[in-house]
DNA sequence: ATGTTTATTATTTTT
DNA sequence: TAATAAACAT
C-alpha cells in the first residue's frame, strides 16, 4: 500500500518531511487530520519508526480518538504502543509515573473548574480577601494565566503590576498550599509540573526525550506558554518537531494561548520546514471566498492563498430577522423545508452562535415546531450534580486528604454535620495546618485521655459522633475498595452511604439522577478491563480529563446547536450562523481591544468554514439581552462579505403563512414570515411604502382596536406605535410580526 | 435541616 | 430577565 496515494503535493510534503522541524499550517478543511494520521503511518510503515517512539499531542479528547481510531486502521494494533492523546492525559500520566521525582504523591486527585472554585472560595476566608471586591472567578483566571505562563507565586511576585495582583499573590499562594494539603492538582498544574520537572531533572528529561524521537502537536496556535515549552522540551532530543495549526483559528487567546508559538516558529526553530495546505476540499468556493474575505481583513495575520476545486455552489444567505424569536423561527423554517423539499437530513444542519444563552430561543422554536435537535455541551455529564456527589466518595476513597471533596459529600446526604461543626472543624483543621480528613482522625485520637492535653475543636458530643461515624464510613469504604471492581464499588457506595435513598427521596426527579448515577457504573463497568490494584485510580484519572460520557455514542438524526467555539473542528453541510450583530458576534467585551476584535473575526471565520454547501447567516434586528432590549446594527463581518456571493432573500410576512411540519398540539402557531430563496440576488432590501399613518383606526388579533401614533421605518419593517384602547396602552409593533389591520 | 428570600451575575471554557 | 447561589428564617 502506498501510504502517499491521494494526497496532494503540500500534504505529500508534509508526510514526508520526518527530518527536523516542521510547521505545517493547514487552513480549514485542507485535509489535516489526514496528514497526520498519514505522517504517523509513514514513520511507523516507511521509515521504520517504532510507535513506541512517536508522540502525537492534541487538545481534546475528540481530536485524540479520532486520531488514534484512524491510524488504527491503518497500523492495527501497534497504535497501542504510541503515546497519543491530550496535553492533559499525557502530562498526568507522566505525574503519576514520576510522582517522586515530581514530588508528588501518585494517588493526587485532578481538580475540574468547580472544583477548582470551591478551593479558592476557601482561600479567600482563609485570606481575608471580599470576595465581593475580587471575584473569584477573576482570581482563578489570574491564577490559572500565572500557571500558563509557568510562574510560581515566588516568580509571580517579581512580575506583579498592580494592587489586583498583589490581591492575586496572595490568593494563588495559599491556593497552593491548599491544594498541596488536598493531594491534589488543577489542570494547569498538569502541564506546568511536567515542564518543571523535565526542565528540573536531567534523569527524567532524557528518559522522555530519548524516548520520543518523533513529536506531533496538533493545533499549535492554541498552544500556551506551558504548552509551548513542554513541546519544545520533548523533542529536545531529536528536534524532531512537527506542529501544525492555523493561525487564523486560534480563538483561545482569551484562555493564555499565544498566536505567537506558531507565528515565531521558524524563529524559534531555524531552517523549520514550512508547508501550507491551502486546498480546501471542504467548501464551495463561494463559502471559501466569502470567509476569505472576511479573514483577510486582519492585520496581524500571514496570508494564505485557500483554493478549492469545489462547485461554486450556492450564494451565502444573508437574512435579517425582526428579534431573537423571529431568528429562530426562520432557521427552523428553512431547516424544516431543507429537510422537505431539499433531501437533507436534520443532522446535515448546524447552528452556530457567540454566547450559550443564545441557544434558549433556538430550543424554543425547535421545540414548538417538534423538530429534532440536540444541544452540545449543554448539560455536561460530569458536571452533574448527583455524578459529581459520588464521583466525590470515589475520590475521596482513593485520596481522603482531599478537602474540596470531602466538604462536598460530608453531609450529604444529611448526617447531622451541620455548617457550624463543620466551620469549627475546618478552621481548627486550617489551625494545624492538615487536611481535614486528618483532622478527623486527630479527633479520634484526642479522645484518649493522655492525648487530652491538646485543645482540640469545640464540637458538641453530637457532631463529635457523626463526624467519627462519617470518618468510618470513609475508612470502611476504603477496606470495601480493595476486594471490589469499580462498578460493584459503585454500587457499594450507593447504599452504604444512603446516597441511592437519598437521591430517591429527596426530588421528584428522583429517579431520573439515580439513571445518571447508574450511568456512572456502566462506564466503570467498561473500564473493568483493568484489575491491578489501582484500578480505582485509573478509573477517576479517565474521567477527570474528559466532560461527557458518550459524545462517541450515534444520535438520532438531529440538528445540531453549537457555540462557535466548539464548533471547531467539525463540519456541516448547512451551517446558520446567527446573532450576527455589533455586540453579539463580535461580542461588545472585543470592542475597545483590536487584538480581541481580530479575535472575533477568526471566530467568524471558524464559523463560517464548518459550512460545506449552504451558509446562512442571520442577525436579529432587535434583541432581549440580560432584561434589556438592544437594537444592534449589523455585524461588521457581514460587510466583509462580498455582495455577490450572497442573496438576502425577501421575506414574505403576514400573507405568506407556511403551517409548520409538526406543530406542538395545544399551542397556537406564530405567524410568522416564510423564507424565500431566490437564486436570483435580490436587490437589497427597502421597505415597502408604509401602510400605515399617524392617525389611522387599526386593529390588532390580541391588543383589540387602538391608534396610529406613529408609524416609522425600522430596518427592513415598519414599526408602527399604537395607542390601543382600555389598559393595554402604547405598544410599539413591528409590522411584519404584528398583524395590524386598518379599520 | 429545610424551604424561602435575597443577592449576584451573565463571553467564549479543548482540559 | 432569569438562573443560581448564598443568606436567612422557620
Amino acid at each position: 500500500m502506498d501510504l502517499l496515494q491521494g494526497l496532494n503535493p503540500a500534504q505529500r510534503q508534509a508526510v514526508e518531511a520526518v527530518d527536523g522541524p516542521v510547521l505545517v499550517i493547514a487552513g480549514p478543511g485542507s485535509g489535516k487530520t489526514r496528514v497526520i494520521v498519514q505522517r504517523i503511518a509513514y514513520l511507523v510503515k516507511t521509515c521504520g519508526v517504532r510507535p513506541y517512539r512517536i508522540i502525537a499531542v492534541t487538545f481534546t479528547n475528540r481530536a485524540a480518538r479520532e486520531l488514534r481510531e484512524r491510524v488504527h486502521r491503518l497500523l492495527g494494533q501497534s497504535v497501542q504502543d504510541l503515546t497519543l492523546g491530550t496535553f492533559h492525559a499525557i502530562c498526568a500520566r507522566i505525574l503519576r509515573i514520576e510522582a517522586d521525582d515530581a514530588g508528588l504523591d501518585s494517588s493526587f486527585t485532578i481538580y475540574d473548574a468547580a472544583d477548582q472554585t470551591s478551593l479558592l472560595k476557601r482561600t479567600l476566608e482563609d485570606t481575608g480577601i471580599d470576595p465581593k471586591r475580587f471575584s473569584p472567578g477573576a482570581l482563578k483566571h489570574a491564577i490559572s494565566a500565572a500557571k500558563a505562563r509557568l510562574l510560581t507565586p515566588a516568580e509571580f511576585a517579581t512580575t506583579r503590576a498592580n494592587y489586583f495582583d498583589e490581591v492575586v499573590l496572595r490568593a494563588y499562594e495559599r491556593y497552593e498550599e491548599r491544594l498541596r494539603q488536598s493531594n491534589a492538582l488543577d489542570f494547569d498544574d498538569l502541564i506546568m509540573k511536567v515542564v518543571r520537572l523535565l526542565e528540573g531533572n536531567d534523569r527524567v528529561r532524557e528518559k522522555y526525550q530519548s524516548r520520543y524521537v518523533h513529536v506531533l502537536i496538533d493545533e499549535f496556535q492554541d498552544t500556551n506558554l506551558a504548552q509551548y515549552r513542554l513541546a519544545r522540551l520533548l523533542a529536545g532530543g531529536s528536534r524532531n518537531l512537527c506542529v501544525v495549526g492555523d493561525p487564523d483559528q486560534s480563538i483561545y487567546a482569551w484562555r493564555q494561548a499565544d498566536v505567537g508559538n506558531i507565528l515565531n516558529f521558524e524563529k524559534d526553530y531555524p531552517g523549520a520546514q514550512v508547508i501550507k495546505l491551502e486546498q480546501n476540499y471542504r467548501s464551495t468556493q463561494t463559502i471559501l471566498e466569502a470567509s476569505s474575505e472576511v479573514i483577510a481583513v486582519n492585520r496581524e495575520r500571514k496570508a494564505k492563498e485557500l483554493w478549492t476545486e469545489n462547485q461554486q455552489g450556492l450564494p451565502i444567505t444573508v437574512v435579517d430577522a425582526l428579534n431573537e424569536q423571529d431568528e429562530a423561527l426562520l432557521v427552523v423554517h428553512e431547516i424544516d423545508r431543507l429537510t422537505k423539499e431539499a433531501g437533507r437530513r436534520f443532522s446535515d444542519c448546524a447552528v452556530m452562535y457567540r454566547t450559550n444563552a443564545q441557544s434558549r430561543p433556538l430550543e424554543e422554536a425547535f421545540v414548538r415546531y417538534g423538530l429534532p435537535y440536540h444541544l452540545v455541551g449543554a448539560t455536561r455529564f460530569y458536571e452533574r450534580r448527583e455524578v459529581k456527589d459520588v464521583l466525590a466518595y470515589l475520590r475521596l476513597i482513593n485520596n481522603p486528604f482531599d478537602d474540596v471533596n470531602l466538604l462536598r459529600i460530608v453531609n450529604v446526604p444529611s448526617r447531622g454535620i451541620g455548617q457550624r461543626s463543620l466551620d469549627e472543624l475546618a478552621r481548627w483543621a486550617t489551625g494545624e495546618s492538615v487536611p481535614i480528613y486528618t483532622a478527623l482522625q486527630l479527633l479520634a485520637q484526642s479522645d484518649d485521655p493522655d492525648e487530652q492535653s491538646r485543645s482540640g475543636p469545640e464540637l458538641t458530643a453530637r457532631a463529635l459522633r457523626s463526624l467519627t461515624a462519617f470518618r468510618e464510613l470513609i475508612d470502611s469504604l476504603a477496606e470495601a475498595a480493595k476486594q471490589r471492581t469499580v462498578a460493584e464499588l459503585v454500587e457499594h457506595v450507593l447504599t452504604q452511604t444512603g446516597y441511592r435513598d437519598h437521591l430517591l427521596a429527596s426530588d421528584d426527579r428522583g429517579e431520573e439522577r439515580l439513571e445518571n448515577v447508574l450511568e456512572l457504573r456502566t462506564v466503570a463497568e467498561g473500564q473493568a478491563l483493568f484489575d491491578d490494584e489501582n484500578a480505582l485510580g485509573e478509573f477517576l484519572e479517565s474521567i477527570a480529563l474528559v466532560s461527557d460520557a458518550d459524545d462517541a455514542g450515534e444520535r438520532p438524526d438531529s440538528a445540531t446547536l453549537i457555540t462557535l467555539h466548539q464548533a471547531k473542528g467539525l463540519e456541516f453541510p448547512v451551517v446558520f450562523i446567527v446573532g450576527m450583530e455589533e455586540g453579539v458576534l463580535p461580542h461588545i467585551r472585543s470592542f475597545d481591544d483590536p487584538a480581541q476584535m481580530e479575535e472575533e473575526r477568526r471566530l467568524c471565520y471558524v464559523g463560517m468554514t464548518r459550512a460545506r454547501e449552504r451558509l446562512y447567516l442571520v442577525r436579529a434586528y432587535r434583541r432581549a439581552a440580560m432584561g434589556t432590549r438592544t437594537t444592534n446594527p449589523p455585524s461588521r463581518f457581514l460587510a466583509d462579505v462580498p455582495k455577490r456571493l450572497t442573496v438576502s432573500p425577501s421575506r414574505r410576512g403576514r400573507d405568506a403563512v407556511s403551517t409548520p411540519s409538526r406543530p406542538e398540539s395545544g399551542r397556537t402557531a406564530t405567524r410568522v414570515g416564510t423564507l424565500v430563496l431566490d437564486q436570483t440576488p435580490a436587490p437589497d432590501l427597502k421597505p415597502a411604502p408604509a401602510p400605515f399613518q399617524a392617525g389611522d383606526r387599526v386593529r390588532h388579533e390580541i391588543f383589540g382596536d387602538g391608534i396610529v401614533v406613529t408609524c416609522g421605518v425600522n430596518g427592513v419593517d415598519h414599526e408602527a406605535t399604537v395607542a390601543f384602547r382600555g389598559d393595554v396602552g402604547v405598544k410599539r409593533l413591528l409590522l411584519a410580526y404584528a398583524p395590524l389591520e386598518k379599520v
